[in-house]
RNA sequence: GCCCCCAUCGUCUAGCGGCCUAGGACACCGCCCUUUCAAGGCGGCGGCACGGGUUCGAAUCCCGUUGGGGGCACCA
């Protein structure tokens, strides 16, 4: 049976790398009737908050990663672990593949001349019985690492220095906690990002030092930014949940991130993750580095949005708008709405007009409208809505008469009609929208419009 | 400095020796539809980094160059 393992460390907001790394996964074990282990790696006490583990568990699950599924397993904690670890070291020793070691870094520079040289293998041979462990390396030949991703990679060993596995309090490093920890939870596909594979000769040869064979490995592309280096917290916006508070449906990041580095084959890129999971291969996974694109995020968005039956559509936009504003008034042009936003953050700005006393006015879009013919219009409209049938069509006919009595075509006219109603240039059709407000409150607004433009405002 | 990885339109990719005058998607540009804006429809722009091989034939295989990137802690 396939296990593979999400090995994140609790050190800060959950990563979209991260995410695909674990869809990755998550799609291996679920295709192959496999496991999934989620394992904290919290050994790292000065770094970790427990509200980033909280983090990364409801990150995933927002994802569709969770004990729902029986695939799952875990969470599992490396700080469970230290007792296992610390025989791992033991072992090591007694078996003369590790050693103590009391160099500090200045000696090893003095030394080698060098800071970039490694360690020199100085206390091999000492004999202590204290300081920090360290693994003792093969000083030629090559280590041979078989990536499903990218082939054969061989590491000379020769450039591999006597790495530390132990503190001097005895306390593992991420090394060796790694490793011993896979090694316990049977993980037999160690898939991860690439900037991992450096370190992958030094735990193969750790596992062959346990006696364990070691796993497949898979190190997929990291993900860039447009400056094409590796994304970073520091300088970009990489927390999964700043997508989440955007609106960013989860299939719609599901379905971006797993095609950062893979395809399904065909031409096909909208996919639900029930067609895309069972066609996930390791080997189809592209070596190379792939830049996050926000642009296609959205894209892919809209798509997802648009495809949500209304009341779904509805359900999901709840989170996004004010709690005080009645959703039976929301649903009326939810519709309307579905069409023109990426994300589900906009539509707020689109439907506000209709729950607000008077609406949010930009001062740009006020500018363009408000023109030559603007003060005649919103008049003539007015005193036309005081009569008017109610009804889309009826609005519709109203201000095109009014309208063409000065000369304007229905796109000028309903310029500052709209501007004075929503307070933008741009938005949901106009006559629907005044239809939603009602009579009342629509000449209340065309009166509140003309007086600030006599105001000069 | 050392080790390693990568290289098809601006971006994500299809392509795994002949089906390629290189396909799709996003972005961009035009047109249509149209009460604004979207959505939708139609069309356009645009790429195999470079140089050597191998082969009857290379985007596809090999070597080199160049250019990007990752890793080199008693962090994870």
């Amino acid at each position: 049976m396939i296990r593979v393992r999400f090995a994140p460390s609790p050190t800060g907001m959950f990563h979209v790398g991260g995410a695909r790394s674990a869809l990755y996964n998550w799609a291996l074990a679920e295709r192959s009737g496999g496991r999934f282990v989620l394992r904290i790696e919290d050994t790292d006490a000065a770094r970790n908050r427990p509200e980033w583990t909280e983090g990364i568990i409801s990150a995933l699950a927002f994802l569709g990663i969770s004990g729902d599924n029986p695939v799952f397993e875990g969470p599992y904690f490396q700080s469970a672990y230290e007792a296992q670890h610390r025989e791992a070291a033991a072992k090591l020793a007694a078996d003369g593949r590790a050693y103590y070691c009391t160099c500090t870094r200045d000696d090893v520079k003095a030394r080698t001349g060098s800071e970039h040289q490694g360690y020199d293998g100085f206390c091999r041979m000492r004999g202590l019985t204290e300081g920090a462990m360290r693994f003792r390396t093969p000083d030629d030949g090559v280590t041979v690492v078989q990536d499903l991703v990218r082939g054969t990679v061989e590491f000379p060993n020769e450039a591999m220095e006597d790495f530390v596995i132990a503190r001097g309090d005895g306390s593992p490093l991420f090394v060796l906690a790694n490793v011993v920890d896979d090694i316990e939870m049977r993980i037999t596909h160690v898939v991860r990002a690439e900037e991992h594979l450096s370190n992958t000769p030094k735990q193969q040869q750790l596992w062959a030092a346990l006696g364990v064979t070691p796993p497949v490995w898979a190190h997929v592309p990291v993900i860039v930014n447009e400056k094409r280096q590796k994304l970073s917290k520091r300088r970009d916006k990489v927390a999964l949940e700043s997508y989440r508070e955007e609106g960013y449906l989860p299939e719609a990041m599901v379905n971006y991130l797993m095609l950062l580095g893979w395809g399904p084959g065909d031409d096909r890129e909208i996919m639900p993750w029930s067609e895309m999971m069972p066609l996930f291969r390791l080997e189809d996974v592209n070596p190379s580095p792939a830049f996050f694109d926000e642009k296609k995020l959205r894209a892919f968005n809209g798509e997802y949005i648009r495809a949500l039956p209304l009341p779904e559509f509805v359900r999901r936009c709840q989170a996004f708008l004010d709690p005080a504003w009645d959703l039976e008034v929301f649903g009326r042009v939810a519709e309307l709405a579905q069409t023109r936003v990426a994300v589900l953050s906009e539509v707020k700005a689109n439907v506000d007009f209709l729950f607000l006393g008077e609406p949010v006015f930009d001062q740009a879009s006020w500018d363009k409208a408000m023109k030559a013919h603007a003060d005649d219009i919103l008049a003539g409209y007015a005193e036309r809505l005081e009569t008017v049938s109610f009804d889309t069509e009826s609005l519709k006919t109203a201000l095109d008469e009014v309208g063409a009595a000065h000369g304007l075509k229905l796109g000028k006219a309903q310029a500052p009609v709209r501007v004075a109603i929503t307070g933008r240039t741009v938005g949901l059709p106009l006559f629907e929208s005044i239809e939603v407000l009602g009579r009342e409150r629509a000449l209340t607004r065309l009166r509140a419009a003309r007086e600030r433009l006599r105001a000069g405002a």
